[in-house]
RNA sequence: GGGCGCAUAGCUCAGUUGGUUAGAGCGCGUCCCUGAUAAGGACGAGGUCCGAAGUUCGAAUCUUCGUGCGCCCA
C-alpha cells in the first residue's frame, strides 16, 4: 500500500518534513560515503561574507553550486562540499566604523585597534544563523561545520605560505601606487567608496605655457623634410620663441610636473595666435576651439606628427626641482643618454576631446602620470631614470619642496597658483570646468586627490601569458566570458596592488631590519617564535589572560602580530619589525583551494589539498570576473603553474614547492557565470525599494523547490534574472503541481486496485531500476505492452539521455525543458489517455501493464528530478519507493532515499524514434481535429460520424490506420479516414527547400521560387510523380528538383470544418444523425451525474442506483440507447425511469430538456 | 570615457552553423472537461524581432554605426 495523497498539498510544509529526515538519517553523509571510492568531482566553495543578510541572489548563486555536485554525485562520482567564509575586509571596517560612530583611521586608532579587531571578528558572524538557515531550507547540500574560515590561524598561515613562496622568489616587491587619498582622513579609499563620492563641480581648468628650450632632445634631423603640406621651415626657427600650450584642471599638481605628453600619431600645429609673442604648439583639431575660448585669430604656420616632438625639452612653470635637476641626465638601457624630466614623451591616452592634445603630466597625482612614468623609468639603465617627484604631504599640504606654498592645502592653493602664472606670463586662459570629481563619502566638504602611497606589489604581469594559457582552456559558461570580459582584462594585467593600510585582514607576514632595510617573509607563527631574540609575545599573552574566551587565531592579527620582533641577522643590535599593511582580502578568496585545508602546515593537508585540486566546478555571478575569478586563477598561475610555462619565465623563477605538476587549466575547469540578479523593478536589489522578498517569506510561501525550479528552468543561468514573485509561483502549478498530480493519481488508483509492487518483486527493492522491476511476477515486458505504453517508456529514455547529455555540459536549463516536456506528456497523454485502463474493472494484464508502466515512470522521473527540486523528488520517493516496500525485511527494502541512487542516463535500447514520431503525429492530428471542431461549435462531448485526415506525408499512414481508436476516442467521432487525393477539401502549395537550394542556385534562387508560386501545384505534383524531377528554364540554363528539393504544403479549403497543420489537414464530417445525438444527451447526462457523485461525497468505488425521470421524449430514448453506457460510466447498477422511493431527486437540464434524478448509494457488502 | 554583455508578444523568457508560417509559459479572450476535481485541458487573439545602413538569392541570426539598459573599470 502507498500512503494515500493529501488533496491539498503544501509544498513548504512537505520540504521542512524532509529536511528534518534528512538530517535526522544523516542522508547526505550517506550519499557521499557511498561514492567514497569514485572518481572525484572537485567543487569550489567560493565563501561569501556573513555579515550581511542573504537576498534571493545568493540563493540563486546556492541552488546552482547545489545543482551540480547532486547531479554528479548521483551519476557516480564523490563530490565533497566544503562551505567558507569570507571574513576579512574593508566592508567588515565600515560595518564597525558605522556600529562605533566613527570613520578615520584617526578615530579608529583612539578607539584601540584591539577592542576595534575584536568588534570585527564579533561582527564578521553576525548573519550566520540567517545564512545557515537560508542554506538549509534551500536544500543546499555542503558542511557548514566543517566550513574554511579565511581569518582561522591555519588559513592565514596557508596565505603566508604562498605570500613567502613569492616573496622568496622575487615576485613581491614594494613601490608605489597612486590611491585615492582622503588627506584629511589621512587614508586610500576604496574604488567602492570613491565610486558613491562623485559629484559635479567647476573646477579651474588652466591652458599653461611650457616654453619650448633647446636641449639634448631637439635633433633637427628626426623632423625631416619631406612633409610637402605643410614643409617645415628651419626647425631652428620653428621651434624659436614657441611653448606647448598645455591644459589642465588640477593646477596644484603644476610644480610637480616632469612630462609632457603627445600622442605620435596625432597632427599637432604651431600657430601664431593674434597679438601673443610666442607661438604656441597644440593638436591640430584644438586649435579651432581654443581660438574661440580665447576669441583669437589663430594662424597655423606649420603642422607636424607628435612624433616628431619626441624628446623636446621645456621649462616647467615651477622650477623648484628643475633649477637642480634640469641639466639631469640618465643612461638608458640602449646605451644612449637623455634628460631624466621635462621632456616630451609619448602615450597614447591623449586624446582630443578636450584640452589642447599636449598633457601634463605629474606623476605623483595621477594614475596614468604614473604608469607614464614607469614606462619612462624603464627606458633607462636601473637606478639612472627619473625619480617619482611629490611635492605634497600626506596630509595635503605642500612640503618645504615648494617653499612659496609650504604647508598650504593644496586645493586651495589653486588660485594663487594661477595667480602667479598669469604674472609671469605663462597662463594663456582660464575658466571654470564642470566635471564629477570624487569626494569622500563620509566628510562630503573633502575632495580626494589622487597620491602615491607605499605598497606591496605581486609581479602578475610576468604571468600574463600564462594566465592567458590558463585561461584559454578554462571551459567558461557563458563562452563569450573567456575572450572577452575576463580575457581583455587579463590583457591589460597590471601588478597586483596586494597591501592595504587597513586593520583587519591577513597581516602582510614580511618583517623589515629598521637599520638596513633588509626584509624577510615568515610563512608560519611558530617559526616567528624561534626567531633570535623574539619579543612582544607578552602583548597577546596578556591579552589572553585578560580575556580567555579570545579566539586564538587573533594572535596572527593586528595589533598583537605586529608586536613581535626579532633580531636583524643583518644588523647587529637592530630589529626585525613587521610592516604594517594587511592584504587585500582577494588574495584570501583566491587562496582557498589549498587554505581550505590548511596546507602545507595542516596535517594531511598536502594530500587533502593535492586531490582536492583543481575544481572540477566553480559558479558566481559575473560581478567576480575581476574578484574571485581572477585571485584564483592568479595565485594559482604563480604558484604552480605549468611546468614548461614556469621555465618560460627562466628557471631561477619556477617553483619548487609546487606540490603536484598541473596542466592547465587550474585551479577550475568549468565555471558558471551567473547573471546578476536583478529587484521586481529591474533595478538593482535594494532593501530600501523592497523590490524582492526575503529568502524565509519565499520558502514559506512557495517552497524552495519552487524557487529552484525557478532559477533553473526559466533561463540560461548566465542571463541577468529579474526577480519575479510570479514566475516563482506559476513553477508550482507548471511543474511541481503537474507532477504531483500524476503521481496523486497512480496512488489513488494503485491503492484502489491494490497493484502492488512489494508482494510482486522478490529480489531486493534497491534502487527499482527497471531490471528490478521486470523481475516481478505479473510484470510483461515492454515490447508486449500496449503502444502507449512502449510509447511513454520510450520518451522517459529519450529524455533521461537528453537530460544527462545537457546535465553533462552544464546546461541545466535545456535540462528542465527536456524534463517539463516530460511531465507533460505523461500528464496530458499517457495519463489521460491510459485513464480508462485504469478505470475498468478488474485485473486485466492491460491494466496491471499499465501500473508497472507508470510506476516505472514515476520512480525513474523522481531521479531525474531529484537534483532540482529535491525535496518533491524525496517525497515522491518516500512513498512510491521506500513507504511500499516498509513491511519487508531490511534487506530487501529499497533505497532509503532517492539521493542516493544512481541518476538514470536512458538505455538506447528502449528509445523508439519512429513511435515516437507517430505518437507526435497523432498528437497533431487530434489537435487540429479539436481546432476544427471548434470552429464549427461542435462540442466534444456531441459524438461526430467521421473524420477525415489528410496527410502530406504517406510514410506513417499504415500506422495511423492501425491506430485509429485512440483518435476517434480522442476527438469523440465514430470513424477516422485517412485519404491522399483530397483536392475537393485542399489546395497544394508546392515549396522549394531554401536549404537545399540556396547553396546550389545562389542567385537563380528567386527566380525559381518565383516560378514554383505561379505554377500550378497539381500539375507540379503529377510532373514530380512521372517525371521524379522538375525542370526550370531559366535565362542561364536549366535548373533541376528533385523531390527532396521541394516541400509540400496542405491548405484546407473554405466552407469546410478544417484545420490545417504542418503535416496534414484534419476534415471534420458535420452530419449529425439522430443516433448521434442521443448519443450526444447521454454524454451529458454522465457529465451531470458525475457532478452528483461528486455533492454527494461518494468514494470512486461506490456503486449507485440510478433514476432519471422526465417528459422528454428526446432524453428517454437517449436513455434507452444508451444504458449501458451511463450505467458503466457511473458505476450504477441499473437506469430506471422511475422515481426511486426515499430519495431526494434533483433537477437536470440536458440541452433544452429537463428531468429529475435520482442518486442512491448502494451500501457496500 | 573604455571594456563586456543585453534589447524578440502585455509580462518573464527560448530561438540550435543565416532558410519557407519566429516559439514557450503566464496573462487575456473563447470554450472544453468534470472519477487526477479547491484540479486538468483545448483553441484563439497578440510581434515594424530597439533603430539605421551594409553583406547575402535570403538576416531576429553576420558586419558597422546609433539609441536604451546592466555590469566591470576609469
Amino acid at each position: 500500500m502507498f500512503s494515500p495523497v493529501a488533496n491539498n498539498v503544501s509544498f513548504p510544509k512537505l520540504e521542512e518534513q524532509i529536511i528534518a529526515f534528512w538530517n535526522a538519517e544523516g542522508i547526505y553523509e550517506k550519499s557521499l560515503a557511498a561514492r567514497e571510492q569514485c572518481p572525484p568531482f572537485i567543487f569550489y566553495e567560493g565563501p561569501p561574507t556573513a555579515n550581511g543578510l542573504p537576498h534571493p541572489g545568493h540563493c540563486l548563486t546556492r541552488a546552482i553550486k547545489d545543482l551540480f555536485p547532486r547531479y554528479k554525485t548521483m551519476r557516480g562520482h564523490f563530490c565533497e562540499r566544503k562551505a567558507g567564509w569570507d571574513t576579512h575586509g574593508l566592508p567588515v571596517e565600515v560595518e564597525v566604523c558605522k556600529e562605533l560612530g566613527i570613520h578615520s583611521k584617526e578615530e579608529i586608532e583612539a578607539y584601540g585597534v584591539e577592542p576595534f579587531i575584536r568588534k570585527c571578528l564579533e561582527s564578521v558572524f553576525r548573519y550566520t544563523k540567517q545564512w545557515e538557515g537560508m542554506t538549509e531550507r534551500l536544500g543546499f547540500w555542503i558542511h557548514l561545520d566543517e566550513a574554511y574560515v579565511t581569518f582561522h590561524q591555519s588559513y592565514v598561515e596557508s596565505v603566508w605560505w604562498a605570500l613567502k613562496n613569492l616573496f622568496d622568489r622575487g615576485l613581491l616587491y614594494q613601490g608605489y601606487k597612486i590611491v585615492w587619498w582622503w588627506a584629511q582622513g589621512g587614508t586610500a579609499l576604496s574604488s567602492g567608496e570613491v565610486g558613491q563620492g562623485y559629484r559635479e563641480v567647476a573646477d579651474p581648468s588652466v591652458y599653461v605655457r611650457f616654453p619650448l628650450v633647446e636641449g639634448s632632445g631637439f635633433r633637427v634631423q628626426d623632423l625631416g623634410t619631406g612633409n610637402s603640406q605643410s614643409p617645415i621651415p628651419n626647425p631652428r626657427s620653428l621651434f624659436q620663441d614657441t611653448d606647448l600650450l598645455v591644459w589642465t584642471t588640477t593646477p596644484w599638481t603644476l610644480p610637480g610636473n616632469q612630462f609632457a605628453a603627445v600622442k605620435p600619431d596625432l597632427e599637432y600645429s604651431v600657430v601664431e595666435f593674434e597679438g601673443e609673442q610666442r607661438k604656441l604648439i597644440l593638436a591640430s583639431a584644438l586649435v579651432e576651439a581654443v581660438a574661440a575660448k580665447v576669441k583669437k585669430e589663430a594662424r597655423v604656420i606649420a603642422t607636424l606628427p607628435g612624433k616628431k616632438m619626441l624628446g623636446l625639452r621645456y621649462r616647467p612653470p615651477f622650477d623648484y626641482y628643475y633649477k637642480t635637476q634640469g641639466q639631469k641626465e640618465g643612461k638608458l638601457k640602449d646605451g644612449g643618454r637623455q634628460a631624466l624630466a621635462w621632456r616630451v614623451v609619448p602615450a597614447e591616452f591623449v586624446t582630443v576631446d578636450t584640452g589642447t592634445g599636449v598633457v601634463h603630466q605629474a606623476p605623483a597625482f595621477g594614475e596614468v602620470d604614473f604608469e607614464l612614468l614607469q614606462t619612462e623609468q624603464a627606458r633607462f639603465a636601473p637606478g639612472e631614470g627619473p625619480p617619482l617627484l611629490c611635492n605634497v604631504a600626506p596630509d595635503g599640504t605642500f612640503t618645504k619642496e615648494v617653499p612659496d606654498y609650504h604647508g598650504r592645502w593644496v586645493k586651495e592653493a589653486d588660485g594663487d597658483i594661477i595667480r602667479e602664472l598669469r604674472g609671469r606670463g605663462l597662463l594663456f586662459h582660464r575658466e571654470d570646468y564642470h566635471h564629477d570629481y570624487p569626494f569622500c563619502w563620509r566628510a562630503e566638504e573633502d575632495p580626494l586627490i589622487q597620491y602615491p602611497r607605499k605598497s606591496w606589489f605581486i609581479r602578475t604581469t610576468q604571468f600574463k601569458e600564462q594566465m592567458l594559457a590558463n585561461n584559454s582552456r578554462i571551459n567558461w559558461l557563458p563562452e563569450h566570458i573567456r575572450d572577452g570580459r575576463f580575457g581583455n582584462f587579463l590583457e591589460t594585467n597590471v601588478d597586483w596592488a596586494l597591501s592595504r593600510e587597513r586593520y583587519w585582514g591577513t597581516p602582510l607576514p614580511i618583517w623589515v631590519c629598521e637599520k638596513t632595510g633588509y626584509a624577510e617573509a615568515v610563512a608560519i607563527y611558530d617559526e616567528l617564535l624561534k626567531k633570535p631574540g623574539v619579543k612582544g609575545t607578552e602583548v597577546w599573552q596578556k591579552a589572553k589572560k585578560e580575556s580567555p574566551e579570545l579566539a586564538e587565531d587573533l594572535k596572527v592579527h593586528k595589533p598583537y602580530i605586529d608586536a613581535i620582533t626579532y633580531d636583524s641577522p643583518k644588523a647587529a643590535g637592530a630589529r626585525m619589525r613587521r610592516v604594517p599593511e594587511v592584504i587585500d582580502c582577494w588574495f584570501d578568496s583566491g587562496a582557498m583551494p589549498f587554505a581550505q585545508w590548511g596546507f602545507p602546515g595542516e596535517p594531511d593537508s598536502k594530500e587533502k589539498f593535492s586531490t582536492q585540486f583543481p575544481a572540477d566546478f566553480i559558479s558566481e555571478a559575473l560581478d567576480q570576473t575581476r574578484g574571485w575569478f581572477y585571485s584564483l586563477l592568479a595565485i594559482s598561475t604563480l604558484l604552480f603553474g605549468e611546468d614548461s610555462g614556469v621555465r618560460d619565465q627562466g628557471s631561477e623563477k619556477s617553483n619548487p614547492q609546487s606540490p603536484i605538476p598541473n596542466p592547465f587549466p587550474h585551479p577550475y575547469r568549468n565555471c558558471i557565470v551567473l547573471g546578476l540578479m536583478l529587484g521586481e523593478d529591474g533595478g538593482k536589489m535594494s532593501k530600501s525599494k523592497r523590490n524582492y522578498r526575503e529568502p524565509d517569506e519565499i520558502f514559506d510561501r512557495y517552497g524552495a523547490d519552487a524557487l529552484r525550479w525557478y532559477f533553473f528552468s526559466n533561463q540560461p543561468p548566465w542571463t541577468s534574472i529579474r526577480y519575479s514573485e510570479q514566475a516563482i509561483k506559476d513553477c508550482i502549478p507548471e511543474f511541481l503541481l503537474r507532477l504531483w498530480n500524476v503521481y496523486s493519481f497512480f496512488v489513488i488508483y494503485a491503492n484502489i486496485d491494490k497493484f502492488d509492487p512489494a508482494a510482486a518483486i522478490t529480489q531486493p527493492a534497491g534502487q527499482l531500476t527497471a531490471e528490478v522491476l521486470a523481475s516481478a511476477k505479473k510484470y510483461r515486458p515492454v515490447e508486449k505492452r500496449a503502444e502507449l505504453d512502449r510509447w511513454v517508456l520510450s520518451e522517459l529514455n529519450r529524455t533521461a539521455a537528453a537530460v544527462v547529455e545537457r546535465m553533462d555540459a552544464y546546461d541545466n536549463f535545456s535540462a528542465c525543458q527536456r524534463l517539463s516536456e516530460f511531465v507533460d506528456a505523461l500528464s496530458n497523454w499517457y495519463v489521460r489517455r491510459s485513464r480508462n485502463r485504469f478505470w475498468s474493472g478488474g485485473h486485466s494484464t492491460d491494466k496491471t501493464d499499465a501500473y508497472w508502466t507508470l510506476y516505472e515512470c514515476l520512480l525513474t522521473t523522481c531521479k531525474l528530478v531529484a537534483p532540482f527540486v529535491p525535496f518533491l523528488a524525496e517525497h515522491l520517493w518516500q512513498n512510491l519507493a521506500v513507504a511500499a516496500f516498509a513491511a519487508k525485511p531490511e534487506a530487501q527494502r529499497s533505497a532509503e532515499s532517492v539521493h542516493l541512487c544512481d541518476y538514470p542516463c536512458g538505455v538506447p535500447e528502449a528509445v523508439d524514434e519512429t513511435l515516437s514520431a507517430r505518437m507526435a503525429l497523432v498528437r497533431e492530428i487530434v489537435s487540429l481535429g479539436r481546432s476544427a471542431r471548434m470552429g464549427a461549435k461542435l462540442k466534444v462531448r456531441q459524438p461526430l460520424g467521421r473524420v477525415e485526415v489528410v496527410l502530406a506525408d504517406p510514410t506513417h499512414l499504415a500506422w495511423l490506420q492501425e491506430h485509429d481508436a485512440l483518435i476517434c476516442d480522442e476527438l469523440n467521432v465514430k470513424r477516422v479516414e485517412f485519404i491522399q487525393k483530397a483536392d475537393q477539401y485542399i489546395t497544394y502549395t508546392v515549396l522549394p527547400d531554401l536549404k537545399r537550394l540556396g547553396p546550389r542556385l545562389g542567385k537563380r534562387l528567386p527566380a525559381v521560387r518565383k516560378l514554383l508560386a505561379e505554377a500550378d501545384a497539381g500539375a507540379l505534383l503529377a510532373e514530380l510523380e512521372t517525371a521524379g524531377k522538375l525542370i526550370f528554364r531559366l535565362p542561364d540554363g536549366e535548373a533541376a528538383l528533385s523531390a527532396e528539393d521541394v516541400q509540400i504544403r496542405l491548405a484546407a479549403k473554405e466552407g469546410w470544418a478544417a484545420a490545417q497543420g504542418r503535416n496534414c489537414v484534419v476534415v471534420l464530417s458535420t452530419e449529425l444523425t439522430p443516433e448521434l445525438v442521443l448519443e450526444g444527451l447521454a454524454r451529458e447526462e454522465v457529465r451531470v451525474i458525475q457532478d452528483r457523485r461528486k455533492e454527494l461525497n461518494l468514494h470512486y468505488t461506490d456503486r449507485i442506483e440510478l433514476a432519471i425521470e422526465t417528459q422528454s421524449q428526446e432524453l428517454s430514448s437517449a436513455n434507452t440507447a444508451n444504458t449501458d453506457y451511463i450505467c458503466g460510466e457511473t458505476l450504477a447498477l441499473n437506469l430506471s425511469d422511475l422515481p426511486l422511493p426515499g430519495v431526494e431527486p434533483v433537477a437536470m437540464k440536458i440541452g433544452d430538456y429537463q428531468a429529475s434524478l435520482y442518486l442512491k448509494v448502494v451500501p457496500k457488502k
